[in-house]
This record gives C-alpha cells, structure tokens and sequence, in this order.
DNA sequence: CAGTTGGCATTTTTT
DNA sequence: ATGCCAACTG
C-alpha cells in the first residue's frame, strides 16, 4: 500500500538504543525537555508504577476514572524519553478510532512530533489491515483488497444463500453474518468450527456456506473485519520469518481496554508477544512446557494442520531476558461489556497465568466521582463473581455531595418530562447541558426524551444512530468509488448498476451475474463482454455499455486526475447526482448536501484509497461539539466519558437488566449487565440520578413494570429517595424505609403505592420489602400468584399473549413467564373491556370469533376464518 | 418497473 | 406501535 507513509525498510531502526545512551530519540527528548522527567509529576504511586515498570509484562487494572489513559499515555512518552525504543517499535492498541485519535493527540502533547512516526498506534483493525496490506498475497489476497462492511456482507451471504437453493426467509443471511462473525472473534475458519455449529445453519451446511463465503471474499479481492486479524493470525502462523520481523521491530506493545479483548484479538496479540523459543535458552523443555500459555493451546484450534508447528515455538516469554515481551495491559474486568459480541472477559482474568510472574497493578484511586457514587458503584458491583476485585476510593469527601437520587415515575413520558424538569433547574443554576448525559440501556428509550426535549426547546445531542457512512446516498457514491478504485468489486458494481435507473431490471443484472461466473471474471468485465455481444435485449445492452465505458473512463482518470475531482466526475456523469435532483422527496435535498460534504472529506487523504479505507475502518463523522446540549447515549457508547450530572431512566427489570441478556446469557449475561450499571453510575462526577417507571410501552402495548434489581443492590448509605415527579411540585418526599406494609404486591410500584399523586405515603421500595428479592429468586412459587392493587382495576397480568391461556375475567389462575428462574413481570393494567372471555364477536375484517383473552381494551380473538388476532375492543361488537 | 401492502421482528456496537 | 423488507399488483 503506497499510502504508508511508513513503508520503508522493515528495520530502518537498528540498532536499538539504550537509555540514556544518547540515542537519537532520547537526545531529541532531552532536548526538548528539562532532565527531571516532568511527565511523571502528579502521577500517584500505583500511576507511576505502571508507567515506569517498563519491561515484562504488566497489567494494569484500571478502575473507571483512576487515570487510565493517564498511564497509557505517559508510560509512551516515558519509553520515549528514555531512549527504550524508537516510536516505530511500539505496539499500541485501541478498540476504537476515538481511543486510538485521543492517546495519539495526548502522546503529541507529551512528546511533540515524536508522534508522527508511531505509526503502530491504532486499532485492532487499523493495525490489522496495515499489516495485512504488506503481506496481502500471502492470504491469498491481492494489496488493493477491498474491506467489506456488514451490510456488504449480508448482501453478499444471501446471494450465496440463494446460490445454494435455500430459501433465505428460513435461513436469514443476517443470521448467518452474525455466526460467521462469532466463529472469526473466535479465531475459527470454516474447517476449525464446531461440528454442532455448522449442522445449526442451511440444513447442515453451515461450513460449506463458511467455505464458499471465504472463497467468495477472494475472488472478490475482499475481507471482512474478521479478516483484518484472521488473515494476520495465519500468515504469523505460516510464515515464521513474517512473525519473526514483526517480532524483532516490537519492543513494547499496549493494549488499551484488554476486558474487551476476544479470541482472535487475544491470539493475534499472543503471537505477536511470544517470542521464540531460544534454542540457547537454559529453561528445560519441561519447565517450559509446564508454562506453556493458552496461546499456544489455541493455536491448534485455530491454525488448521499447523498445531504441531507455530504452537511449539510459542513459549512463555517472561523472566526471559532474551527476546522478553514487554507487554503491558491495561483494563478493568469490571467495565466488561462486550461480552455479547465476543469479548473474553477471561483473558483479563487468566492475564497472570498467560504471563507467570506478571506484575499486576492495580489503580484505585478514583479521580471522578463523589464518595457518594463511588460507594454506590463498589456495592452494585460487588454482586457479580469472578471479578479481580478493585475497590474505588477516593478521599475528596465533601459533605456538600450530593447522594445518589432514586426517583420513580409512573410512566416513560412522566419520566421525561421530570428529567426535562431537572435539567432545565440545573440549567437555570448555571449548569451547563453539556456537563449533563441521560444514558439509557436500549436506544428506544430516546425518543420520549427527544420529544420531550423538542417540546421543552431543549438542546440536545444523540450519540449512536445512523452514522454518515451508511446512509444510503454515501453507500452509493462509495460504490462507484470502490469499482474505480478496485473492479472486482462486485457488490458495489451490483449495488449501483441499475441507480440510477438505467432500464436495467433483475434479469439483465442476473445475466451479467452469470456471465461473470461462468468467465471467473469480475461483473464489470463481464458486463463490458455483454455489450459487445447480442446476448441482451437492446436497451440494456446500451446501458451495460455505457456503464462499462463509464467506469473504463473512470478508472483511466485515476491516474490522472485528483481524487477530489474524480469523485465529482464520477457522480456527475453518472447521473447518480441528477437522480437525486430530481426526486421531490423531502430528504433529496439533504442527500445532496451529504454528497457535497463527502467530496469534502475526501480532500483530507492522499488518494482514493487510502479514503476507502479510511471509511471503511473510521466508520465516524464528527459530532457538533459546538453547541450546549445534553446527551443521549446508550450505557454501551457511554463507556470511557463522564459528566458532571448523569440520568440513568429506566431501571426496569427487563429492561435493565435486559430480558434477553438474561434469556441468552443467564447468570453470566446478568453481570454482564450489571457491569454495565456499574458503568453507568461511574459516568457521574457530582450529581447521579436514577430513575424507575410503574409502566413502560414495549413492542406498543402499554405494560407494567417492576424495579430493577440493581437498585436493590445499591446500598442505602449513599442513596436517597427523591420526589418522584418534581413537575407537580414538591410532595412528601418518601423514603425506601417507609414501604407499605402488608401490600400483597412485592414487586414495587404502581400508581397507587407512587408518592404524591394524592399526597403523602412514598412509593412501593424495595428495601422495604426484602421480600421481593426472595420472591424473585424462588420463582415458582410466585409462578401463579395473581396479585392485584387495592383498586382493583390496575391488575397486573402475566403472559399476555403468549400462549392460550385463559383469563378468568381477570381474575384466577394466570401463566406467567420465568426467565432464568426468575418472575419477569409483564403485564397489562387498563380499564376493563366490555367483554368477556368466550363472548362471541364481529370484526369488520376478522369477521366472526370468540374471545380468547383480555387485556384492558385489547382482546384477543380466535376467529373463526382469520385465526388469533390481537384487536382494540373498539373495533368489535358483540355478535 | 414502481408503488402498495402484508408479515415480522424489535439490546447493546466496533471495526 | 412502528418500521423495514419482500412479495404482490397494476
């Protein structure tokens, strides 16, 4: 790849140079900085460990707000100034662009341009495709390759779905993206997958399909993201002497957030960090052996037929002064929330066992937050096993802090509105809304906050969403972009063959299609061929041509002319510009002003590809920092920030805890999510405010809801009960103490329990009532319990819809649903409908049938033509 | 080929 | 409820 501004000379930087030993790097640092190492100031004790045991390997266990990048940074700057090792011999690596641009920019500040040539500084990926892009044709690939995203990988396994004669509504292709997507986080290749996995998809052909995916991507000159490391593993694998360069330029590698870390990224960074056995080495083969790292037994899981080759080479590094790794890192197994998409919290928990003797370190002073907070999160997290353990402290107790709030709300929208309330208090008191962040567990949960925010005229920020480089005109341009750039894209070819619209229908594509397999040439060849034969009809035979001399122009312009320029052409005389132009759609407009903006953006790279793939791994536009406003993110994208004031809605049990975290990943899934509470609370400096609804619409039915359990397991010392809905002004103020006694339901609020909707008493707590948490734990016995509030029309009801049940008349025996043993509440609480179960009724559209169940005003209705249906008692009369 | 309709799923997100 | 995709229909 021409674009490397680093592709020179694999080892440019012999001989190393020693501390102190006048180096070019370490006098270029003298220069530029007074002898006392400032650096290292006002790095606490455990800090300045960390930076300063530079050799062996180190873990360093970072609590949230401890200073983490801190370490990371300065421990650079520090191997820098001492002359260890050149910035082309450090490894370091992020999960994300934005960690990646964020430890450069502050490495910069340490060590000023010395930062230029740290070109191994990025992610996973980033560093995965540079390395890749080097040894292309040893993968198979050729070094212009082009990196699918997703959505080109789903579109490209249901063609091979098809392909296969099976039917892709019963063997979604998305599904499949997925299992592929876990077999690679595993390190897995077709031939290495388990037996059971592959019989699970495609009638059984679960590995053939993996197959011919693999063997699609190559004639495709293509890789997926498991590819920027499978490919990488293998060629490590095969190629001892590729292995060995990379071996002798590392001096020092870094992992950022190793929690993350999974099998594939753990085997890549494995054998980039052990280094050959040393055939000089006085440790027996014994000792060795005995120390032998899961590295080495993963190698023969994955490296197909080579267990008993690589693997033997793989051995335990530390203590060895020859070829030793210096490794180093960084993460908190208690910020684990990655779990779902392949992240090992083990190899941050197994790290002392991968390396004997490494020093682990940890760091606990927390820099961050209030006592108040940090004693909040210390206790919620001490319910999850298995933890390395860490406990937060910090002596910067103010009495004036705040405690953690708790508030409940009888509804989302309430909820909303008495968050919308607070805020704009605080703005009122001079707070700024960017110190201020609602962080919710599923991105549903936004929108009643943007509406509620849009009504208030309240600014705000949604992190997340759809990003700019997948919206539908950049995916387009981009194709146009990736045929010119590599013509053996056929996806791309395919996604804008026929956009705009040239009279090219699906069996015109299908015989381009057909062509090119049966030629083993890519489409866009296969399409010049068509147009030159009389195989088409006319008309899409003139289109195939104009297509074809189009992208031939195009691609001879390549040369030639400027990216920038080339990419206006390209959308020009395609008609792709035009086309949206004409549309009087109200989005048309904004189309096109994307399409200018990603001209734009172009500008900032040397050519067309290396702006591919930018794209293709830097996935992110740059957020409007400018204005104040508040965030909204999910718990996920929240992880790494902080702000002054923090809103956690909707701790619901099903909601957070998720039920399918809880269905899919059971005790596990449940400290998976609870991490993820603890992740949210450690996002607070100063003010956390917590919030629970009585009822919540899922899916559009409206149902009632139980708190979450977190906040049982948040310890009463540091939090309190604030008013519920402070928009009606100020009612007594109820506290967890208070409860109702004797109240039949356990499982918290409702309306009724709920404080000042009719003054005084204080909503339903579950400290209160440690009966609850019993309940939930033996489930059985609750399984049947049909509990209702002293009003009697706010009955809660479970297993709505799911099965035939039948409801006496809203009362009697009622199925209810348990996840992982536990009472998952979900019910409906409405005004009685007007009939009753088994009351014969007429439906404009269902015609006749009885009625199977109610739920409030909704029933459902077994009819007689139109089967089970789920209707608005509106909607029907009595027959 | 395009607009319409019906069925289905609906946590979290990076690269 | 809502949105998205795929098949259907004009």
């Amino acid at each position: 790849m021409p674009d490397f501004p680093d592709d020179m000379p694999f080892f440019d930087e012999e001989p190393m140079p020693r501390a102190g030993a006048g180096g070019i790097a370490a006098r270029a640092m003298a220069a530029r900085r007074p002898p006392a190492p400032s650096y290292l100031d006002g790095l606490n004790p455990e800090q300045r460990l960390a930076v300063e045991t530079t050799e062996g390997a180190v873990l360093v266990l970072a609590g949230a707000g401890t200073g983490k990048t801190r370490v990371l940074t300065t421990r650079i700057a520090h191997i820098l100034s001492l002359g260890l090792a050149y910035p082309s011999q450090i490894l370091a690596v992020t999960f994300t662009n934005k960690a990646a641009r964020e430890m450069k920019s502050r490495i910069g500040l340490l060590v000023g341009e010395a930062i230029e040539g740290m070109p191994w500084l990025g992610t996973f990926h980033s560093i995965g495709v540079r390395m890749l892009r080097r040894h292309a044709e040893l993968a198979g690939l050729k070094s212009g390759f082009t990196i699918l995203d997703t959505d080109d990988v789903i579109r490209l396994i249901k063609q091979l779905i098809q392909a296969e004669g099976l039917d892709d509504k019963r063997w979604p292709a998305r599904q499949f993206a997925m299992m592929i997507d876990g077999w690679k986080n595993k390190g897995l290749g077709p031939s290495e997958i388990p037996e059971g996995d592959a019989r699970a998809f495609a009638n059984g052909k679960g590995r053939e399909l993996y197959k011919a995916y693999q063997d699609r991507l190559q004639t495709l000159n293509a890789c997926d993201f498991g590819d920027l490391l499978l490919h990488p593993i293998r060629i490590f694998r095969q190629h001892h002497d590729v292995l060995a360069e990379y071996h002798r330029r590392f001096k020092y590698i870094l992992v950022d957030e190793y929690q993350d870390t999974n099998t594939a990224q753990y085997m890549w960074l494995r054998l980039l960090a052990q280094r050959p056995k040393q055939p000089s080495s006085p440790r027996s083969r014994g000792e060795d052996a005995g120390r032998q790292m899961r590295g080495g037994a993963l190698t023969s899981d994955v490296g197909a037929g080579s267990s008993s080759g690589p693997s033997d080479h793989l051995l335990p590094v530390n203590g060895e002064k020859e070829g030793q790794v210096n490794i180093c890192c960084v993460g908190d197994d208690d910020q684990s929330i990655y779990g779902w998409r392949g992240a090992e919290v083990d190899n941050i928990l197994r790290f002392d066992k991968d390396f004997p003797g490494a020093t682990v370190i940890r760091l606990e002073r927390n820099y961050r937050s209030t006592a108040h907070i940090l004693g909040a999160a210390s206790h919620l997290i001490a319910h999850n096993e298995g933890r390395l353990g860490k406990t937060l402290f910090t002596d910067i107790a103010d009495p004036e802090d705040a405690k953690v709030n708790v508030h409940a709300a009888w509804d989302s929208e309430e909820e909303a509105r008495a968050v919308g309330e607070t805020i704009e208090q605080l703005q009122r008191q001079k707070h700024n809304l960017n110190d201020m962040a609602i962080l919710v567990r599923a991105s549903f949960q936004m929108r009643e906050f943007e509406d509620r925010f849009v009504t208030l005229g309240l600014n705000y920020r949604v992190i997340g969403g759809p990003r700019f480089y997948e919206r539908q005109e950049i995916r387009d341009a981009m194709a146009y972009l990736r045929v010119v750039a590599q013509g053996a894209d056929d996806l791309a070819f395919e996604r804008i063959v026929n956009v705009p619209k040239r009279g090219l229908g699906e069996a015109a594509i299908r015989q381009v299609h057909d062509t090119a397999r049966a030629l083993r040439v890519p489409m866009l060849e296969a399409a010049a061929k068509l147009a030159e034969s009389d195989e088409l009809k006319p008309r899409p035979r003139a289109a195939l041509r104009e297509v074809a001399a189009n992208f031939a122009r195009w691609q001879a312009a390549l040369e030639t002319t400027p990216h920038t320029e080339l990419a206006e052409i390209i959308l020009e005389e395609s008609g792709y510009t035009e086309m949206w132009k004409n549309d009087r759609s109200a989005e048309a407009p904004g189309r096109l002003e994307n399409l200018k903006e990603l001209i734009r953006s172009m500008e900032e790279y040397e050519s067309l590809r290396s702006f591919l793939e930018h794209v293709a791994l830097v996935m992110d536009a740059e957020q409007n920092e400018e204005m104040d406003a508040v965030t909204i993110m999910t718990l996920h994208s929240a992880k790494g920030l902080e702000f002054e004031t923090v809103f956690l809605p909707g701790w619901e049990e099903g909601l957070f805890p998720h039920q399918r975290s809880l269905d899919e990943g059971g005790r596990s899934g449940l400290e998976e999510e609870r991490r993820l509470a603890y992740v949210g609370l450690t996002r607070a400096k100063k003010n956390l405010h917590i919030w629970f609804v009585s009822n919540r619409r899922i899916h559009g039915l409206w149902q009632s809801t139980i708190p979450s359990r977190f906040l049982d397991e948040l310890p009463e010392a540091h939090v309190e009960i604030a008013d519920a809905g402070n928009s009606y002004g100020g009612y007594g103020g109820g506290s967890f103490a208070g409860g109702r006694g004797g109240r039949q339901n356990p499982y918290g609020a409702s309306r009724f329990d709920n404080v000042g909707y009719s003054g005084g008493g204080s909503f339903s707590n579950t400290y209160a009532t440690p009966g609850w948490q019993r309940a939930q734990a033996n489930r059985t016995e609750a399984t049947d319990r049909n509990w209702g509030s002293r009003s009697g029309h706010a009955v809660e009801r479970i297993g709505y819809g799911e099965t035939d049940s039948t409801y006496g008349a809203g009362r009697g025996s009622v199925k209810s649903r348990t996840i992982d043993g536990e009472l998952v509440a979900k019910s409906v609480s409405d005004a009685p409908s007007p009939f009753k179960v088994g009351d014969r009724v007429f439906h404009q559209k269902f015609g006749n049938g009885n009625v199977a169940a109610i739920e409030g005003n909704k029933l459902t209705i077994d009819f007689d033509k139109a089967g089970q249906k789920r209707v608005l008692d509106g909607f029907v009369t009595s027959a």
